[in-house]
DNA sequence: ACTTATTATGTAAGCGCTTGCATTTAACTA
DNA sequence: TAGTTAAATGCAAGCGCTTACATAATAAGT
């Protein structure tokens, strides 16, 4: 309960003597309004530290110059960068951002698109591509102006920033396969209702096929743990078959793997090679440092919000393009072997 | 632009042929409704995707339920996982989370909290003590429910969840000092205006004045980077008598101290010992594992949550005690020699 | 000096929702 | 059966703001 019952417009109106009308148009462009009474009216407002309702102001303007975000979770080094740089450009716009998380889980995510607009969100940001039918329907329905992105397609309805999981989970298994290794395994994301996950596998399947020398020994899936990703080295190490590399759908997964080598006391990279995917901070501190996949993640927060800014102000357009297709590098460092 | 405008109450209400008053009531407390209406009522909201708007209902209300957070960036792990937890508890008492970042610089801080506050925030979570007169000043003006976090002291007029960082400090020094370490030396964060930096140290140096055998050979300051840790390493490295321990502020700054160590031919714990501070991921993955201080973020920004609800739902009372102490552990791994 | 632009302000209607109060309807009681 | 009570719904005011339109004041043009 706020104590004091806040200063509205009609409190200072009184306070100066003019129309409420005259407030309001003082506030939102001034040039409307003859200098003297400017001065006074802002002086006023800046004394009492008035702010404008922002229910009212919504309901008048049918608008709330809000943007919401849904991510898996804040707590992944994968996401806060870029939506870090994603409230950035907002907050420099004057729009604010509303987050919600999801822990990957579609009903989840459901629930927050439902909670975030009833809060007045102008417009999305949402993480990939792959949801479920209620979902899209419901975007679709109530044509709610959004931006996909840390994924990409050609084929998609939606605004799009971001990258090609499957090519660059492609690229990653050929420079594997580039450095000479034949024999390759991976330890993947859970793959349901999660289109990166699952793209990135495609992707190094899709390389694996083109090579025909070399082959897949072993997919085994991994919460995003090291512990986990660390009980899913050994599975893959048990093959009749060992692998010589091992490629991972994320940096926590390799680095969890990596880890799990010291203590089985494998040598990485001479005795086996581990890549991982996303090139967070992790990834340059173990020793060896991680080669790893880097995305762009600073990119892809500015440029989602550019895009979706662009939406809310001149609606979508019918043609217009609004995907960003940004590339991703491999990163070279220290636990991918040449054979 | 929403291209279809919305349904709104009254829509509902000329479909099913009753008055606005009992859809409202329906939404809101559906005892109030009898059941045959509720039913059709129900139905018509779930097929038509019916959401209140969030202006009206505010304005009606004089309430948002929304609570404000206000980090220096989501871009630190440090951050992350508590403002996870913080949103995983509103969240689940249908309270959204709007978060600004203030960049760790006060006026971009006090803008923002003007930016959530007038997006209808009914309470605020920030962090840390220490603010400019001004921002004290107008929360205390506006009476603005808040809660402070990662930090803790009994003086404090605020609500406050967190712990106390130059207790932490000094018991990570004591630790080291135990170890018997005697010439030491810091690399803090950045202090001006962050209390938990400038604390932290004081916290040092409290207890290197407690032990007169020990002595604090230098402090140098550095960025959130490694780079700017190592650099302030080779500083203190130079200095005419070298430390055998070097306890910093934060993991970030202990790792890239440690990263440096490598490349200089160091060998840590043998020759130099390292402790960090925050307990991140980081601090797991490097060789050796860092020595550190567990900061028990999660449990912070869960009672933070709490704190914050009671004060919305009961309002401030005055004998009230809205400070929760949390305590922080030393997590011995492998930075720390005995000597 | 008199009409005609121009500029500054006021008036008042809503935006969609909640809620106290009034009214109607149904369910008991005696 | 009339009288009382409770339950369900409707009515309408009002939350704080914006904005089209009306009005008043000023400046400009002849």
């Amino acid at each position: 309960m706020r104590g004091t019952s806040r200063t509205s417009l009609e409190d200072i109106a009184k306070i100066i003597g003019v129309s409420t009308a005259t407030i309001s148009r003082c506030i939102n462009s001034p040039h409307k309004v003859a200098e003297p009474t400017r001065k006074r009216i802002q002086k006023a407002v800046e004394d009492l530290g008035y702010m404008p309702h922002f229910g009212g102001r919504a309901l008048a303007r049918n608008r709330t110059n809000t943007i919401g975000a849904i991510i898996p979770t804040m707590d992944n080094a994968m996401f806060a960068g870029g939506l870090q740089a994603f409230q950035d450009v907002l907050s420099s716009s004057g729009v604010t951002l509303l987050v919600g998380s999801s822990n990957y889980d579609p009903n989840q995510e459901f629930e927050q698109i439902r909670a975030l607009l009833s809060q007045g969100a102008d417009g999305l940001m949402l993480i990939g591509e792959e949801r479920p039918a209620k979902t899209r329907k419901f975007l679709d329905q109530h044509s709610i102006p959004h931006v996909l992105a840390w994924c990409y397609s050609d084929a998609s309805a939606s605004a799009v920033v971001g990258f090609d999981n499957r090519k660059s989970g492609r690229a990653i298994a050929e420079h594997v396969i580039n450095q000479g290794h034949t024999k390759l395994a991976v330890i993947a994301g859970i793959r349901h209702g999660n289109d990166r996950a699952e793209n990135r596998v495609k992707g190094i399947e899709d390389a694996i096929e083109a090579n025909p020398s070399s082959i897949l020994l072993g997919i085994a899936e991994a919460k995003y743990s090291f512990e986990s990703a660390a009980t899913a080295l050994e599975y893959l190490l048990n093959s009749p078959m060992r692998p010589t590399a091992i490629i991972c759908g994320s940096d926590v997964l390799a680095v969890g793997a990596l880890l799990r080598t010291h203590s089985l006391g494998i040598k990485v990279p001479d005795e086996l090679s581990i890549t991982g995917f996303d090139d967070i901070t992790l990834a340059q501190v173990t020793s060896p440092r991680l080669t790893t996949v880097r995305i762009p993640q600073k990119e892809m927060g500015r440029q989602a919000a550019n895009v979706l800014l662009n939406i809310l102000a001149e609606g979508q357009k019918p043609g217009q393009l609004n995907r960003i297709e940004l590339e991703t590098t491999i990163i070279d460092r220290g636990t991918l072997a040449r054979l």
